[in-house]
RNA sequence: GGGCGCAUAGCUCAGUGGUAGAGCACUCGCUUUACACGCGAGUGGUCGUAGGUUCGAAACCUACUGCGCCCA
């Protein structure tokens, strides 16, 4: 067996491509020679790319699996148009995830991270990290990626702490971070605040319970979906023209439970026609009612604790949890006959954990924010200026509307694991900010804030902090700006937006990408989003697994339209693994007959047509695909391949190709070109199928490496020599004798022999042998007598096909054929013939198209007249 | 509630003013000497509905219907 590893090139190749036993040796070699190391030192013009860091605890998931295989695509590509590529691997930290899986380790070891304190709790979760974190590498490694292992990154070590505590100081000292008291998305769960991007809105099934406040006229009817917050209400609100509640404004009002008095107050925020008109107000747990206890000046009491329990309300309910709360309040009001209504189920929006799933708790909180006012303007900017180019262009819109309705962000985290903010407060409420380098105050009273930084905050650094920013390295002179930020539109507002934001401000306005590149989501072969509810998510790991790497990379490359979402099946991998099959064949199939890669190539003049059509489609392919790629049409591109491989190369030239090995003049130059179209197929297939166009080219050159391979140019050596359209005539030939044929019951096997008259004088004398071969016609011998014949118009002239079927022939098979055939060329006359025939039409068309359809015209009164005659010629029945 | 997008073959999608396409699925035939993960030949579409612009509309405009996504 070891004639078939992958380091030695052989002259034969093995009868299948065994993607198991190759795909892991190959890459170790890539990365044992240096391929994927960036040299900044090097002449070669940078391309550089950096991977949105997934979360260290996590795997490669179908999305990864695509976004990744785009990227290494596009590096793989440059790196062989001879840019010094860099394609920049890493993780982030994961702040919430880790530290509330470290959290849950040590509950159930009978401890806490209160109990261990801060220090050991780190400690404990660098080892967790060391020991576990990062299966996602070693699965890049397995989709073949090639990164630069050398330049590994990490948001928590130390070069990208020194960015994170930079970055912070100098907004801190811009004042664009800043402390305030708000009212903050609250996680009970996390015990934590959380980002608005960690937070979703979610359609629930609740209630709506309406409750009376106060007493006969002095009562106001109020609605909520969250009873238990009525022990925070500071006040009752109507609208200020509402008639119904005038006399009520600015009196009090008793509230039910409590017995407190409350202030009716008037503001426009209330919607009159809702509900009763009316609604409560607790300022510290709703934004919209915070809003408004803002302007009226109304008093702000917390009622929950950290966990969400009721806390400090004065009320038998504290100590309660907020959901339990919600049943034993509504009862206790029931009792007491407070309530008059209850809609249930009621439909309405909460807030959940993006993360942990549970409802999000509004609450009052002094945090950190970062104000983004100025960042998210110039990061539109940028954009609206053209200094950054979306693509598809048409999601620059929705870039656009993240930038200039972002609220504040909020980047303290009441968690361990991450950034420790770098400020210190004094005894007297001072505040200083340190930097990396600096010491920080010292003395009694003096602590350093308790709070870590949003993960994001960290991740938003990461394609400068991953070059050595703030120290001014030869990796950030070279390679920022990277190159292109190819991600999903899913997550424009996690990664982009951020990026685009402290890339700017970081580093003098310059942009962190020139471009980005979104694609849609992983879908499932229907078209649906992948979910565990559907349990229809797929593991890439899987599928290459059974089906190689090289196959799910194709499928997802092939499937990636610009922007829009990508449905994946395991049929439509395993329709990528049959065309490395394919390609696998056909090129076994050329070797076994001598292909070679010759040093120099034979002349035009040598060729056959056959070799001219197919090396023109190869000059045609190799510009196309470059566009393509240039574009980002990832779907385009390598569908163009597809095609190009399987319909022209595989089913056409490889079978003209058999006839010319058989002539002895034609063999060497059909090895040649048979050589060359491979070589040149290989490379254009290398950045999507790296495993097996490697195994393939090896063993084809005998060169060492298709990595570091040049990518090719169109030779455009060929010129227009009419072969393309002879061969276009000859398929046309081809597929009518084979569509006779099936029709006539023949079997494909069975030699028929044929006289073809008129083929020298159509161009065509040339191409006769394998035209022959390829529908199995042989020479007509003395004894030749037609039985059927029909005649094909081509752009050369007409070729008239003469059979000896040696007995009858199916006439009503035929007649039923000629129907055919003949109402299609009716329809074609009698479409392009209403068209001349209008004025308007030949008046106002476009000479050339006018010209066009005249030609069809002719062309199908040409097949009806040469049909009919055919018809008038069978036997009748 | 606000915004955006989509509707083309049984399924999933290309197609941006001049002959409706691909992959898969389906039907028939085939141990044709690289490949049955294959070869050959086929079937299948009033391009969501209704108006409009145009010599000409799947494409451009308007309305409607249905579906999806984002935000609140």
């Amino acid at each position: 067996m070891t004639e078939t590893l992958p380091h030695q090139a052989s002259t034969e190749l093995p009868a299948q491509w065994d993607h198991a036993r190759v795909e892991g040796e190959l890459y170790q070699r890539w990365v044992d020679r240096g391929y994927f190391t960036a040299r900044p030192d090097s002449e070669r013009p940078p391309f550089s790319i950096v991977i949105p860091p997934p979360n260290v605890t996590g795997s490669l998931h179908i999305g990864h699996a695509l976004d990744h295989s785009l990227i290494d695509t596009l590096v793989r590509w440059r790196r062989m148009q001879g840019y010094d590529a860099l394609y920049l691997p890493g993780m982030d930290h994961a702040s919430i995830a880790v530290h509330t899986l470290v959290e849950k380790q040590l509950v159930a070891e009978g401890t806490s991270r209160r109990e261990l304190g801060r220090e050991a709790f780190i400690e404990r979760t660098w080892q967790w990290k060391n020991e576990y974190g990062g299966k996602i590498l070693d699965q890049m490694r397995r989709l073949g990626e090639s990164v630069d292992w050398t330049r590994e990154a990490f948001t928590m070590d130390e070069s990208r702490g020194r960015a994170v505590q930079t970055m912070f100081k100098r907004l801190y000292d811009d004042g664009l971070i800043y402390r305030a008291e708000r009212l903050v998305n609250w996680s009970p769960a996390a015990q934590s605040v959380l980002s608005d991007a960690e937070v979703d809105h979610k359609e629930v099934e609740g209630e709506l319970v309406s409750m009376r406040y106060g007493d006969g006229d002095a009562s106001i009817v109020v609605a909520t979906t969250r009873v238990e917050t009525m022990l925070g209400d500071t006040a009752v609100a109507v609208h200020p023209d509402d008639e119904r509640y005038k006399h009520l404004v600015g009196t009090l009002i008793t509230q039910p439970l409590t017995g407190r008095q409350i202030p009716v107050v008037a503001d426009d925020y209330v919607d009159p026609e809702f509900g009763s008109g009316a609604v409560k107000i607790t300022p510290a747990h709703d934004p919209n009612d915070f809003e408004l206890g803002k302007r009226h000046g109304l008093p702000m009491p917390t009622i929950m604790d950290e966990q969400g329990r009721i806390a400090n309300s004065g009320t038998r309910f504290d100590g309660m949890d907020r959901f339990e709360a919600r049943v034993a309040i509504r009862e206790a009001l029931r009792e007491e006959g407070r309530i008059v209504a209850e809609k249930r189920p009621y439909l309405h929006s909460v807030g959940h954990s993006e993360r942990g799933k549970e409802p999000i708790e509004p609450r009052l909180s002094l945090q950190w924010f970062v104000n983004v006012g100025p960042l998210a303007k110039a990061a539109g900017d940028a954009v609206r200026d053209g200094r950054v180019n979306v693509h598809p262009a048409d999601m620059t819109k929705r870039y656009l509307d993240w930038t200039d309705n972002l609220h504040d962000w909020c980047i303290s985290r009441q968690l361990w694991w991450g950034h420790r903010i770098p400020v210190w407060h004094g005894p007297n409420g001072e505040m200083v900010c340190v930097g990396p380098d600096e010491q920080p105050p010292t003395g009694p009273g003096w602590r350093q804030d308790e709070d870590v930084l949003d993960t994001w905050f960290s991740s938003g650094l990461w394609p400068f902090s991953t070059m050595g920013w703030p120290d001014k390295t030869e990796d950030l002179a070279k390679y920022y700006p990277t190159s292109v930020l190819v991600t999903g539109y899913d997550i424009i507002f996690f990664w982009v937006v951020r990026m685009m934001m402290f890339g700017l401000y970081a580093m003098d306005g310059v942009p962190p990408f020139h471009t980005i590149a979104l694609h849609g989501m992983v879908r499932d072969g229907l078209g649906r989003k992948m979910s565990k509810t559907l349990g229809n998510g797929v593991d890439p790991i899987e599928w290459m697994d059974r089906y190689g790497t090289d196959a799910v990379r194709f499928a997802m490359v092939r499937g990636a339209n610009p922007g829009t979402d990508v449905p994946m099946s395991e049929e439509w991998v395993g329709g990528a693994r049959n065309f490395c099959t394919k390609l696998w064949n056909a090129t076994r199939f050329a070797m076994i007959n001598g292909a070679k890669v010759v040093a120099n190539p034979p002349t035009v003049a040598e060729l056959t047509d056959a070799d001219r059509w197919v090396l023109g489609r190869l000059d045609e392919l190799t510009a196309e695909m470059n566009a393509y790629l240039e574009d980002f049409q990832f779907a385009k591109s390598t569908e163009a391949l597809y095609h190009f491989v399987w319909d022209e190369f595989c089913d056409w030239y490889v079978e003209l190709a058999k006839v010319q090995l058989a002539d002895e003049t034609q063999v060497e130059q059909t090895r040649a070109v048979l050589g060359h179209v491979l070589d040149t197929v290989l490379r254009l297939l290398h950045p999507v199928a790296p495993f097996i166009s490697e195994q393939l080219w090896t063993t084809l050159t005998g060169n060492e490496s298709l990595v570091v391979a040049p990518w090719p140019a169109p030779s455009g050596r060929l010129g227009d020599t009419g072969s393309a359209e002879r061969v276009a005539s000859v398929q046309k030939l081809v597929t009518e004798i084979r569509r006779f044929r099936s029709d006539q019951g023949l079997k494909p096997s069975q030699k028929v022999s044929a006289r073809l008259v008129g083929i020298d004088a159509a161009g065509l004398g040339g191409l006769e042998k394998a035209l022959r071969s390829l529908v199995r016609l042989t020479e007509p011998g003395d004894s030749f007598a037609a039985s059927a014949s029909f005649e094909l118009g081509l752009r050369s002239g007409a070729v008239t096909v003469e059979l000896d079927l040696s007995g009858a022939i199916d006439v009503e098979a035929e007649r039923k054929r000629l129907a055919k055939d003949l109402a299609v060329a009716e329809k074609e006359f009698a479409g392009t013939d209403a068209k001349l025939n209008n004025p308007k039409f030949t008046d106002k068309a476009p000479a050339e198209v006018v010209e066009k359809i005249r030609a069809r015209r002719e062309a199908a009164q040409a097949d009806i007249d040469r049909i009919n005659a055919r018809v008038a010629s069978l036997p009748q029945a």
